[in-house]
RNA sequence: GCCGCUGUAGCUCAGUUGGUUAGAGCACUAGAUUGUGGAUCUAGGGGUCCCCCGUUCGAGCCGGGGCAGCGGUACCA
């Protein structure tokens, strides 16, 4: 291939690899949410990347942009074809194929990739990892406090404490009656629904009076990009910034009583009711505010959410780029999603879940220190002296691993010196060597790599360093394993 | 989509008012060592200066257009 064709190796943007610290690291953390999550009784299924397009919901490709927000592709017979885009939508299909085998309620958790087309950002990926449970099948709340129990056992059961994360509850039917106390009919005017929720759902990141420009007039931002605003009259605008400064920290019912009074509308006790039954479930379980906590700002994705809508934020700080403090914030969320099957079946069935964004939260264990990284030991690296001894140096890597430790025979071709150095770039531990001498002997030399380091620190002439062995000994070949055990346990 | 910043070696970057053969550090390879990584020294390999057009005797540098990357913002089922 000529130099003007090579291909630049890179991974696709968006895309990532994934070395060996943060596998091992995050299947550590996967089994310790799946280990909750079957406790609870929840049962794993697992499903293809690839759906039918039409069955991941309204996003049938138009003509101009078929891959806007999915990656979708067409079959040899012309069908159109998505990557899934959470694991949600490809449950509702599940469910909806298997009604007449699967018991209902349902209760099922899974884990794996979901795939978006849109432009990644700083920890923002085009492929990530979700870890889903759901119960389908049940209208209660007390589906809903459950899925939102689990989740809180889960932030403990992966070390975090007591105030370091907390489950975030809110209502779209309370949100609803909040904007027609405004004077917005949900129903009737979708699209001003849209903008005002999308506004709400800022308050984190613009407060309080970001939120009521975006309810106004607009807003215009650093970079100067103006978003237009919900045009929203000062009454209106007042009554949403109440509903969202209705919570109270210590007490969900007296949240609740703020937001009934925000409100005032008979009509609205649906979510309101839903909402009590939750605080209520989770307090007689057992479950403080400072697990789960009814907060009115919580608004989530927005299309298919019917009921109850979760968030899991984590409350600890950290310091961004430029070096201030910001909270972690979300690493899960979910809600009540009744409609969802009804697209496939025609009935409706009620449907909750919650969605762990497994890298995020990832990331928020390494900062508290409570991720299991590097555990696992680099193996011990025999070397090959005598090609035409490699049978030896077969039967020594297999008397390690036989004897629980981890190791291997070098499978290259280059001389001892390269090998030293791959087992260095390596991090194995211990080296084994037997040349001829050793041999001889009846003997191997067992190198400690990482004490070796330590000690060339202090050399600083040629001649002390060629002249040292360092960190390096010779015992006799019946004894390598309790050498190796010994050493390994040293450091 | 919109706004801003940046494209020079594998990586991080320097490169003067436009001037010969484009540099450094790190990394890599080899030697100093009969069979020794990590310290030190020496040598070496590695370049479409993002692309195209223009200005000029002459462009990494100036002008125009494009592309790519990064950051912010919008959208995010």
């Amino acid at each position: 291939m000529t130099k003007d064709h090579r291909p630049k190796a890179r991974a696709a943007k968006g895309f990532r690899d994934i070395g060996p610290d943060e596998i091992r690291g995050i299947r550590a953390m996967l089994a310790k949410i799946q280990g909750v999550y079957e406790s609870y009784g929840f049962e794993p299924v697992e499903q293809p990347f690839v759906e039918y397009t039409d069955a991941l919901g309204k996003f049938l490709p138009d003509q101009d942009r078929p891959n806007a927000g999915v990656f979708s592709f067409q079959d040899d017979d012309d069908q159109w074809l998505s990557l899934r885009y959470d694991l949600t939508a490809p449950l509702a299909r599940y469910v909806a194929e298997n009604s007449q085998k699967i018991p209902t309620p349902y209760r099922s958790y899974r884990q794996g990739w979901v795939f978006r087309n849109e432009k990644p950002g700083p920890g923002r990926f085009r492929q990530f990892m979700q870890f889903d449970a759901d119960t389908v099948g049940s209208a209660s709340p007390a589906a809903d406090a459950e899925v939102c129990m689990m989740a809180a056992d889960t932030m403990e059961a992966l070390g975090l404490e007591r105030g370091q994360y907390v489950m975030k509850v809110n209502s779209r039917k309370t949100m609803d009656a909040a904007l027609l106390a405004a004077g917005i009919d949900a129903h009737a005017d979708p699209e001003r629904r849209l903008i005002v929720l999308r506004a709400m759902d800022k308050l984190d990141r613009l407060g309080l009076d970001g939120v009521r420009a975006l309810l106004g007039k607009g807003r215009k931002d650093e970079s100067g990009d103006f978003t237009k605003g919900a045009e929203l009259d000062p009454k209106a605008i007042e009554t949403i910034a109440a509903f969202l400064s209705a919570r109270s920290d210590g007490d969900n019912a007296q949240t609740i009583a703020n937001l009934e009074n925000v409100i005032r509308l008979d009509t609205a006790n649906d979510g309101l009711a839903e909402l009590r039954a939750i605080a209520d479930l989770a307090s007689q379980s057992g479950y403080g505010q400072d697990r789960i906590l009814i907060d009115p700002s919580v608004v989530r994705g927005l299309e298919y959410y019917t009921g109850a809508v979760f968030e899991c934020e984590l409350l600890m700080e950290t310091k961004d780029e430029e070096g201030r403090t910001v909270r972690f914030g979300s690493v899960g969320g979910g809600g009540r999603y009744d409609d969802l099957v009804a697209r496939f079946t025609g009935q409706q069935v009620p449907a909750t879940g919650f969605s762990i964004g497994v890298s995020r939260l990832y990331s928020a264990l390494k900062l508290v220190g409570k991720a299991e990284e590097s555990a696992t030991l680099a193996p011990v690296v025999v070397l090959v002296m005598d090609k035409a001894a490699q049978g030896d140096y077969w039967r020594m890597v297999q008397e390690l691993r036989s004897n629980g430790i981890r190791a291997e025979m070098y499978v290259g071709t280059a001389g001892m010196k390269a090998q030293m150095k791959y087992a260095d770039k390596r991090g194995a531990p211990l080296v084994i060597i037997q040349g001829g001498d050793e041999k001889a002997k009846g003997e191997v030399q067992i190198k400690d790599l990482r004490l070796g380091a330590e000690l060339s620190q202090g050399i600083a002439s040629r001649e002390e360093y060629a002249s040292q062995r360092l960190a390096q000994f010779s015992v006799p070949q019946a004894e390598m394993v309790a050498a190796v055990k010994k050493a390994l346990a040293q450091s």
